[in-house]
DNA sequence: ATTAGCACTCCTCTTAGTTGAGTGCTAACA
DNA sequence: TGTTAGCACTCAACTAAGAGGAGTGCTAAT
């Protein structure tokens, strides 16, 4: 167990460490006013420290630096909750302001601010579209082999895929179709339509018009590789700033993830809610070894989540980012469950 | 006037250059088995070829690098057609091997090949959906007041708005505008849909329901400020091999501009045919000094464009883009043209 | 007109020395 | 016994000087 003075060391360390990114020394420790002894005993208990774990040299004779450890150790015990500037707030708040109606609008508004205000990398998802519920669907010709599905959800969202069209398929049997694919979907999430429309709805379409079969094959392949939940983007250069990323392949390999989407969605907790933090080597992705990321759900409507992840190097302004999540995640919520 | 020595010299320096990143020497050009005369020749002929401004030293005693004239008169006159790899060329042929049916997926992939092959970013320009035409409009009520308007086009594209619905509008009325609204857009160009429902449907609304006013105006804000086309990148790190791009500013310069609509279209000429080529301070974005672009389009169907562009540093293989941006314009255009 | 030879330039790499921040340890002190 | 002053030691970071080498420009010979 730490002691006191202990604990009031590594917290003043870790602080000192995520302002200014150099490793920390006794004397410049002891000159806090908070402090009250020497850099001597300071020296003592630093010692002891490394060997619990907490902190690392750089080399022999430099200042410490928070192991991952330490940085665990200091988002679990000493990440005493922060007020938030009002002039943060306020410009969180400015999302809201100019109403917007689509979703999609207000969180790529989000991702922005949350970006700007925390100088890290933002990464938004939308709301999972794939448990979207059907709305209306909606069959239109394009030629006499082609023609584009159209599913309209609950929440207003639209998907549409081009599909080939059985041949000699007439308009009035086409019709027929939509009518049951609206009488049999309505209701159903995106998810499981494919399901539906093998089990329910082949049957119905083979009593009433030809190559039923067909037509459903089309029509499942199309439904079945369903976009996955949007994602949006905040300051993907932030981390230039960093003095950590300095070295072109770290960040290559950050922006290459980026550009991943299953490795994108590999950093969000799966469905759990609260605030997550995962330090360091704690990321299993590759080139995430120097990252910390932060992560949160937020509400849309009743049963659908969207997430927020803030990436950014170890040393990361811990207490500052969970506050601006908590809040971000509280606003985005009420704003998505008023309104639907 | 250059002599046809100078010429030869000047294409070696570049096309050495090009592959090596090095500023090269006269003992080196002198090795290559096309050059016959001594290094001592090839120093004067260098020294002439910097006071005409093709070649620039790095400091007093380096070897020449190409100066932009340099490049400029490289590709202006010294760039001959160069034969592809049936290698590279099958896989540009790849990308139409699996009958992608989707415009979309056939441009995502040509630019990852592009990119592949190059070692460059790719930035690939989808069709102008303005110039789409209208094939059917719906709407879909979610609410009491608001609701989504969708419109197919004729390329199976789909475009869809949220918008308000005036208070009161029953479903029959709702029926009856929809049904007016086919009749008179269809076959017209997405850019030109407003002027339309301001100049022909509205009067028309206002002989047969209420509060026609409110709806087209509803209607006009939904469709004015329509997608312009959607942006594919492919290879975004890609610079990230290339040394002069080893400086942390340019690479955030360029990646920031990439991240700008308005930038990213910029880049491409308007509707001008052929294969364009800027080189350096030719270009007029912000960070791009030490590029060079190389763009062209490409045809959709009977009346519409898609775009290309390759960015790579001034040092660029000009020869091999350029012979890939020749093939890749012709199999996209192929493709789109037989298809609709 | 071409080229060999040579002095000169300037980048790059290595080595050595200096400085300064910081540590660990010992001994003195309250 | 816990705290602190003092001091020797370590090591990164910076500076200066020198060696090596690639390349040039000029001159004179071919």
């Amino acid at each position: 167990m730490l002691t006191n003075r202990q604990l009031q060391i590594l917290q003043v360390i870790i602080d000192d460490f995520i302002l200014s990114a150099q490793p920390v020394g006794s004397r410049q420790i002891s000159k806090k006013t908070e402090i009250t002894f020497s850099p001597a005993t300071i020296r003592n208990e630093m010692a002891d420290l490394e060997e619990l774990g907490f902190l690392e040299k750089t080399h022999t004779s430099s200042g410490r630096v928070p192991s991952e450890k330490g940085y665990r150790f200091y988002v679990d015990h000493l990440l005493s909750p922060q007020g938030i500037n009002s002039r943060d707030v306020q410009q969180i708040q400015s999302i809201f302001n100019d109403r917007l109606v689509e979703v999609e609008q207000v969180i790529r508004k989000s991702a922005n601010i949350l970006s700007d205000l925390t100088s890290y990398t933002s990464i938004l998802l939308g709301p999972d579209v794939q448990r979207h519920r059907v709305k209306r669907f909606s069959i239109v010709p394009l030629s006499t082999d082609t023609a584009v599905a159209i599913i309209v959800t609950n929440n207003g969202h639209v998907e549409n895929r081009i599909f080939s069209l059985p041949p000699n398929v007439t308009a009035s049997e086409l019709e027929k179709m939509v009518n049951i694919l609206n009488e049999r979907l309505i209701g159903v999430p995106l998810e499981e339509i494919h399901k539906k429309l093998e089990a329910e709805v082949l049957a119905i379409f083979q009593q009433h018009v030809q190559s039923a079969d067909e037509f459903i094959h089309s029509l499942v392949t199309a439904t079945m590789h369903n976009s996955e939940s949007k994602i949006f983007y905040g300051g993907k250069t932030n981390m230039f700033n960093q003095p950590e990323f300095h070295d072109l392949n770290k960040v290559r390999m950050i922006l290459d993830l980026m550009e991943t989407k299953s490795q994108v969605h590999s950093l969000f907790q799966p469905n759990e809610s609260g605030i997550h933090i995962r330090i360091g080597s704690e990321n299993k992705q590759l080139g995430m070894g120097d990252c910390s990321v932060i992560t949160t759900t937020y509400s849309i409507g009743e049963d659908q989540q969207g997430a927020i992840a803030i990436i950014g190097p170890t040393r990361m302004d811990y207490r500052r980012v969970v506050a601006l999540l908590e809040i971000m995640r509280m606003d985005l919520t009420q704003a998505f469950t008023k309104k639907s």
